[in-house]
RNA sequence: GUCCCCGUAGCUCAGUUGGAUAGAGCGCAGGAUUCCUAAUCCUGAGGCCGCAGGUUCGAAUCCUGCCGGGGACGCCA
């Protein structure tokens, strides 16, 4: 309807030829907060007037009459207002033909093709397979899942990809931390090293190798036996992470494992050894100080980095390079990296080898996700413990459950920090938002069950005895919602869907209380106001969907 | 020292590609249920939009500087 009323707008202008109005200019058409200002608003004729130096307010003036003259009959009435808006004041049959299209669509409305099948790449959480997810892997994985519902919602073919950092130190330090502990277990006297892991969840990996049959001889041979260590605790771990990301509803097409896609056979080997090749040709390493570094400063980042260690070994930066290429050569044309705050510097340093290499840093995208305190009864909960153990992820989730959970993990924007509240998350109460949105569902799957019994069904015959002022308000929140699933995929950035679901639930609620709907006084005008509710739980329905929130139909 | 994010109501935060009288939730004070789910609704109080300059018809929004909080800064991932 909003592209209606701008086509109207952009042919008159056309109309008028004002000079030194560049074709491609921008207007804009908002649903003003304000029902004075009408049902749409147009900044054009201020956009105008600072290009040609007139007053706006007669611009407008020239463009209102142009309009008029055309008489369109959606259009009720035209007003002037501020410094040079343009009102649009409509006729209501517009609003009831948007009704019947929301219900026709059903659980596409809202949907589009602006992705038109494009290739994306969402990659997100990538947490070391060396321990549980702690509580702060859930706000990326919560928002990377979300991201990719709604890119798919909006034509994007997307994939969502786990890339698995089993390779390396870390993976090492795993085996040893659990050898260690696996042989404390055989009454030696072992430490596990100081940089290693030491959560209790080592001391139960040992156990469960020790109760195993393939449980290796301690003391025996031990760069085996560690490596068993190590293979048995990455399998158990990664299995532990997949499971906990299932019950917080996040699934992944791909598990992108580094140690084979990336490594393949050493250093030389593999798309290592190809990406390092390619840097190479290009003159774009150095060596220095008995290690080979990429000359990042050459390509726009603030500083060379290393990418072969003294030892001979390619640091996490070289493998990171290869894997992005990967992703170019795998022929997506958005790459989505969700990641957190305290990896920015990486952000550039990774561009500029993707630069240097000759690809489209442009289509390379990393959303920063600012950090979570945890917050009960507002005292902040420390992340970790000195034991090295963590709240994990799984915690929470017991305590508050999943829509909790990811609700409140999508409510901010992730350039701002988030305090996620336990108890607040937990309280099944008028307090909690979670249960605001939600209730407004069942209360129309309520009004539905009742609607036999009460003699009423949703009918489009009868919407013309809406009452203009009473559900006019509904209806043209309910009309903004592509719009509002345009900009979160544009900006990637779920929360606009949670605040928009809020003054949604607001508005229903609102006009329960105010109005009767089953028994309403007659039968068409119930059949009528059940209609609309029935348009409110379809966007509800598929608002919450991007969400990954369940909507019940019964509270 | 350099770079990134943030600073808006008592608290937690939207709004930031410049637009009309800056919003929400929580908290606080008061009120609403003979009737479709009170996990709801209504009313009220509460603001130098961190500070100071600049850009212009117009700035919470853009630019510069400063202050405050968080994060990152070569052989960890």
């Amino acid at each position: 309807m909003k592209n209606e009323i701008l086509k109207v707008i952009k042919e008159s202008v056309d109309s008028l030829a004002f000079s030194g109005i560049p074709t491609e200019a921008e207007f804009e058409v908002s649903v003003p907060k304000r029902k004075e200002f009408g049902d749409f608003s147009t900044n054009t004729a201020l956009v105008i007037g600072s290009m040609t130096g007139e007053n706006p307010r007669e611009v407008a003036k020239r463009i209102v009459a142009a309009i008029e003259k055309r008489q369109f009959t959606f259009i009720e009435r035209l007003d002037i207002a501020g410094p040079g808006f343009i009102n649009f004041f409509v006729n209501k049959t517009l609003f009831e033909s948007e009704l019947r299209e929301i219900l026709r669509l059903g659980g596409q409305y809202g949907a589009s093709r602006e992705g038109s099948g494009q290739k994306v790449i969402v990659e997100f959480v990538s947490a070391n397979p060396t321990g549980y997810l702690h509580f702060g892997h859930a706000r990326n994985a919560v928002v990377g899942d979300s991201v990719c519902r709604i890119l798919s919602f909006c034509g994007y073919e997307v994939t969502r990809e786990f890339y698995v950092n089993d390779a390396g130190r870390q993976m090492d330090m795993l085996g040893e931390s659990v050898y260690s502990a696996l042989a404390r277990l055989s009454g030696l006297a072992r430490e596990i090293p100081e940089d290693g892991y030491h959560g209790e969840y080592i001391s139960e990996l040992a156990e469960e190798i020790r109760e195993s049959e393939e449980c290796p001889q301690v003391p025996g041979d031990e760069p085996e036996a560690v490596e068993f260590c190590r293979e048995f605790a990455y399998s158990k771990l990664l299995e532990e992470i997949k499971t906990d990301l299932l019950d917080l509803r996040v699934d992944f097409d791909n598990w992108y494992s580094e140690r084979t896609e990336i490594h393949g056979r050493g250093p030389e080997k593999g798309k290592i050894g190809e990406t390092l090749a390619s840097l190479e040709d290009i003159d774009a390493v150095e060596e220095k100080e008995e290690a080979r570094w990429f000359k990042a400063s050459l390509y726009g980042d603030g500083k060379d980095w290393v990418i072969i260690k003294k030892d001979g070994a390619p640091t996490y930066f070289l493998s990171d390079i290869a894997y992005h290429v990967d992703k170019y050569s795998r022929g997506f044309s958005w790459i989505i990296n969700v990641w957190g705050a305290d990896h920015h510097s990486h952000v550039s340093r990774l561009k500029s080898s993707i630069k240097a290499l000759g690809l489209d840093e442009s289509s390379l995208q990393v959303l920063l996700m600012q950090f979570v305190r945890l917050v009960r009864d507002g005292v902040e909960v420390p992340m970790s413990k000195r034991t090295g153990d963590f709240v994990t992820l799984r915690e929470v989730l017991r305590e508050v459950g999943c829509d909790a959970t990811r609700f409140f993990l999508l409510m901010r924007s992730s350039d701002s920090h988030l305090d996620f509240d336990l108890s607040l998350a937990k309280k099944e109460s008028s307090e909690n938002p979670v249960y605001y949105v939600q209730y407004a569902n069942a209360r129309i799957s309520s009004l539905l069950r009742n609607s036999a019994e009460a003699g009423v069904s949703a009918s489009e015959e009868h919407l013309g005895l809406l009452s203009y002022d009473e559900e006019r308000n509904i209806v043209k929140i309910l009309l903004r919602f592509p719009e509002v699933v345009h900009s979160a995929a544009e900006s990637l950035s779920p929360h606009k869907v949670v605040y928009y679901l809020q003054e949604l639930a607001a508005g229903f609620h609102f006009y329960y209380n105010r109005t009767r709907i089953l028994d309403s006084g007659d039968a068409d005008t119930a059949s009528a106001r059940l209609y609309l509710a029935r348009c409110v739980q379809v966007v509800i329905e598929n608002g919450l969907g991007l969400l990954g929130i369940n909507a019940p139909r019964s509270m």
